[in-house]
RNA sequence: GCCGAGGUGGCGGAAUAGGUAGACGCGCUAGCUUCAGGAGCUAGUGCCCGCAAGGGCGUAUGGGUUCGACUCCCUUCCUCGGUACCA
């Protein structure tokens, strides 16, 4: 048992110092093997808990705290659930700030990204964290990449790689190409840079994501958040439709007989077409140009051009365009329209092509007001008397140029030759029919999201596993001939080109279709390739036959819980999804969707609300808190500091609130029986209570915190989670040095607060559970490996309840009473009460409205 | 513009099948204790009036529903994230 003191002696216990327990445990728990998995042990329910695997970058920043503690706590609270957990870390090694790294400071990118994982992992070992560093997987590492080129080529049988010419997004600082999600903003800038990018026509690899985007809109079966469904929905962009052929007219220069598809998703509106608009690199411009027009079509295509690349930053574009001088026929009227080219119509969206119904579409309206072409209303509101109005304000405005009709629901064509009157929805639906009977047209379907670009044209990646034979053409190394090595002595200079280029020895090689010479593919991977299947990986990270352990992967995935950023929904998530669906269709995996539960957590900012980075100075190092605090302290003030989804601005501010609480519950469990001097009422119960009272009371909000804390940490409200540990360890405060503390009761309620404690602050729950188990002439046994303790339902249940009062939804009073009373009862307690009868006077109660065990509210007039 | 999230004390934040607004913590004030302490303990702390008892006001804004609204509905204004002529 404790030593039994009833005087204050403050050298009487340890000083409560993390920096000597700390260390200690960390290594107790990896000498005992205590968080490595045996993924082949079935005897308990899985838990597959990953965390994004970070980029090393060199430093932890406390925002790598904030991802990985509370996940870590998940880790420990599952396991104190039975659950046998994996929760594995590895490194996102490739990636071209060791590039620039090499570039600026003269360092082997692969020198850079070694030495800042050693410290990274140090790093990460002293927060703690359960990770299976057997696990680890890092992706720089041949036997890691070699499975990206073995996968590349399964792709490239599948037809799910190609290769193609096409406009693509450069960004002239990183001197890379990026795939379209990698461009942000409205003046669309490199995400990794902020260089705004210009376009660049060039042969790249794609991974046709565009075959799974129908399956990518369903999420059936995961439990992700809200904003990522909606933000990959909008991303991929589906809309449904009706693809249209126009002919094109016989003119003086040119024959006809062309056919112009368009994308339209409002066929309904094809009597308001009143001419057509071209994307200027269209492929028919050139052939359908009337020679009058030659040269200022021409002049438009070069400057639209010229416009992509430098011109970006205008939003509000001033519509522009030139008539071809030629013309097409509507095909459900016969008319003859003009046709044009703009820049606002876009080549790589639906055909290239649009009819322009400027009645009915504002960018056409705007456009037609500024040629001066003719406007048609065709759809009208259903409201006859709404509609003449509307009529009434075109025909007025057809002078004025405020002759835009916006949709409206249950719209009816107008001006529509046989189609008019009816509703929007039903000619749709007929013109289409009609159209496609005469094989003029049918339904489409046009989605925003493009192939996946992953050629970059730098060294730090994996190389794409393809020679180019001046005969055989584009051939795939073969399986056996894997890896391709990236060869470790290049030149880094900023050229444009990989630095694989003026690799000679690398460069040069036989095709192995036919022996003869050829040249390797320099391009490498974006290392989104690397993130799109690590977690596969983890499971069998030196398997040497083979990217995936099937049999793990079926006992294994879907990975149960993943957490990470929300700045990755369009990016790693996205192409996470495609890889499992790709992955399934190839029999590598058996499961179409990789995480089954996503949470994004907050992101922390710098202390000026800006994202952290060296570059801005606003990085807060996390060892200095740890050296000050303890790790203990930091995770837990990491967790307290607000809804774990928020994050928010940097600020240490409270921090020692947190270092408070540890240091109460160090003092609570070593010396109950102490007393602090200054302290009037020390060793003193509370007026009018006796011991069994205060036993009761302890025990009671020791069961009831259990039950609170286990709903928080269920549903990671972390903050709320801690504020109940705090205000357990205040009451326990309140009894320590009274008669109270040497009860069994107190001993129940300590024991619980370690036990809840233990997740989150895993280091001094430790420590304090072994002196506890010492103290008892109990073998030692780690708390984390205990059982999550269960609470007692009788304790939990309220005998007495406080009930506020409420006279016209005005607080008046409380009463306490007891639980079991009725309804009736418990208005004629209220009724009675003074301050109740003081408000009414003499007015008789109009209603007495009593939800039981919440409020009774008495209404007069 | 459109889509999404969110506006609560001096600060971080609690509380939403509608039912005591401000838990927990920071900061601040007063007192106690200590050789000393940017240590510990006790009490107080939304704002206004008041010695107090007590009263009034209060969850971005204005309205609505209700016995009762931080919570539900509508208006407006701000902040953050996504998206940018996607036909």
């Amino acid at each position: 048992m404790r030593p039994d003191v009833s005087v204050t002696d403050k050298t009487r216990i340890d000083r409560y110092d993390p920096a000597a327990i700390e260390p200690r445990w960390q290594q107790r728990w990896a000498e005992l093997g205590l968080h490595h998995t045996d993924l082949r042990d079935t005897s308990r329910p899985r838990y597959y808990l990953l965390t994004m695997y970070p980029y090393p970058s060199g430093d932890l920043h406390i925002g790598h705290w904030y991802i990985k503690t509370p996940t870590d706590a998940i880790a420990r609270y599952r396991r104190m659930n039975g659950l046998n957990v994996f929760f594995p870390i590895g490194f996102d090694a490739f990636g071209l700030p060791a590039e620039n790294a090499a570039i600026k400071h003269g360092i082997h990118p692969a020198d850079w990204t070694m030495r800042n994982i050693e410290n990274m992992r140090r790093q990460l070992r002293s927060m703690g964290a359960t990770f299976d560093w057997a696990a680890e997987v890092v992706t720089c590492e041949p036997e890691y990449y070699r499975w990206n080129q073995w996968l590349f080529l399964k792709f490239l049988d599948a037809g799910l790689a190609y290769r193609a010419m096409a406009p693509v997004d450069w960004c002239p600082k990183d001197q890379v190409v990026l795939a379209r999600e990698q461009v942000e903003g409205a003046d669309r800038h490199c995400w990794r840079c902020g260089t705004p990018v210009i376009k660049r026509d060039l042969e790249q690899w794609f991974f046709r994501i565009t075959k799974y985007a129908d399956e990518l809109l369903r999420f059936d079966g995961i439990d992700w958040p809200e904003p990522v469904r909606v933000m990959q929905t909008n991303w991929i962009g589906r809309s449904e439709g009706a693809e249209v052929a126009f002919t094109v007219a016989p003119d003086e220069h040119q024959p006809g007989g062309d056919e112009l598809r368009v994308f339209t998703t409002r066929p309904d509106t094809l009597f308001g077409a009143t001419f057509m608009v071209l994307a200027p690199e269209h492929p028919l411009v050139a052939k359908l140009t009337h020679p009058a027009q030659r040269e200022a079509v021409e002049r438009y295509q070069y400057e639209a051009r010229r416009k992509s690349e430098i011109d970006r930053l205008s939003t509000e574009r001033e519509k522009t365009g030139v008539p071809l001088g030629a013309h097409a026929i509507n095909p459900v009227n016969g008319e003859r329209i003009p046709i044009w080219i703009a820049d606002y119509v876009l080549l790589g969206y639906g055909t290239g092509a649009i009819m322009a119904v400027p009645a009915h579409d504002e960018r056409d309206y705007a456009f037609a007001v500024k040629f001066g072409l003719p406007i048609r209303q065709v759809i009208a509101p259903a409201d006859p008397e709404v509609a003449a109005r509307v009529a009434e304000e075109v025909a007025r405005g057809a002078a004025g140029g405020a002759a835009f009709v916006a949709h409206s629901e249950d719209e009816v064509m107008v001006n529509s030759g046989p189609y008019s009157g009816r509703t929007a929805s039903d000619g749709f639906a007929a013109i289409v029919a009609d159209l496609q009977a005469r094989g003029q047209g049918h339904p489409a379907v046009t989605y925003r999201i493009r192939d996946w670009l992953i050629s970059r044209q730098r060294y730090w990646g994996t190389p794409i596993p393809v020679v180019y034979c001046e005969r055989d053409g584009i051939v795939g190394v073969p399986e056996d001939q894997l890896p391709v090595m990236l060869p470790r002595d290049v030149d880094f200079k900023v050229t444009g080109e990989s630095p694989l280029k003026a690799n000679e020895a690398f460069l040069r090689t036989t095709c192995p279709r036919c022996g003869g010479p050829a040249t390797r593919e320099t391009d490498t991977m974006d290392t989104f390739v690397d993130s799109s299947w690590y977690w596969w990986r983890y499971l069998s990270p030196h398997k040497d036959d083979g990217p995936i352990d099937s049999g793990l992967e079926a006992a294994w995935c879907p990975v149960d819980q993943y957490t990470g950023g929300a700045e990755h929904a369009v990016m790693h998530l996205l192409y996470s999804r495609f890889f499992a669906k790709a992955l399934a269709d190839l029999g590598l995996v058996h499961e179409r969707e990789p995480f089954r539960r996503l949470f994004n957590q907050g992101q922390i900012l710098g202390a000026d609300g800006e994202r952290m980075s060296k570059s801005r100075g606003n990085v807060q190092d996390p060892d200095e808190l740890v050296a000050r605090y303890g790790a203990d302290t930091v995770r837990l003030f990491l967790m307290f500091m607000g809804p774990w989804d928020q994050g928010g601005p940097w600020s240490s501010t409270g921090i020692g609130g947190v270092s408070r609480f540890l240091n109460r519950v160090w003092t609570a469990v070593l010396d109950p029986a102490g007393v602090e001097a200054g302290d009037p009422d020390a060793g003193l119960l509370p007026p009018g209570e006796r011991v069994a009272d205060g036993e009761r009371t302890l025990l009671v909000a020791a069961h009831r915190t259990l039950k609170l804390v286990t709903a928080e940490y269920e549903g990671y409200r972390f903050n709320t989670m801690v504020a109940h540990l705090m205000e357990l360890t205040n009451v326990l405060m309140r009894y320590r040095g009274t008669p109270v503390a040497g009860s069994a009761a107190w001993d129940g309620a300590v024991d619980l607060l370690l036990h809840m404690l233990a997740p989150s602050a895993p280091h001094i729950s430790e420590e304090l559970w072994s002196r506890l188990l010492e103290a008892r002439g109990e073998p030692w046994r780690s708390i984390h490996t205990d059982p999550w303790p269960a609470w007692d339902e009788a304790l939990v249940a309220e005998d007495t309840i406080e009930l506020p009062v409420q006279v016209n939804g005005r607080l008046r009073d409380r009463v306490r009473v007891a639980a079991g009373l009725s309804p009736a009862e418990i208005e004629t307690i209220v009724l009675g009460r003074e301050k109740v009868r003081a408000v009414l006077g003499d007015r008789a109660p109009d209603r007495v409205i009593h939800v039981p065990g919440r409020l009774v509210n008495i209404v007069v007039r």
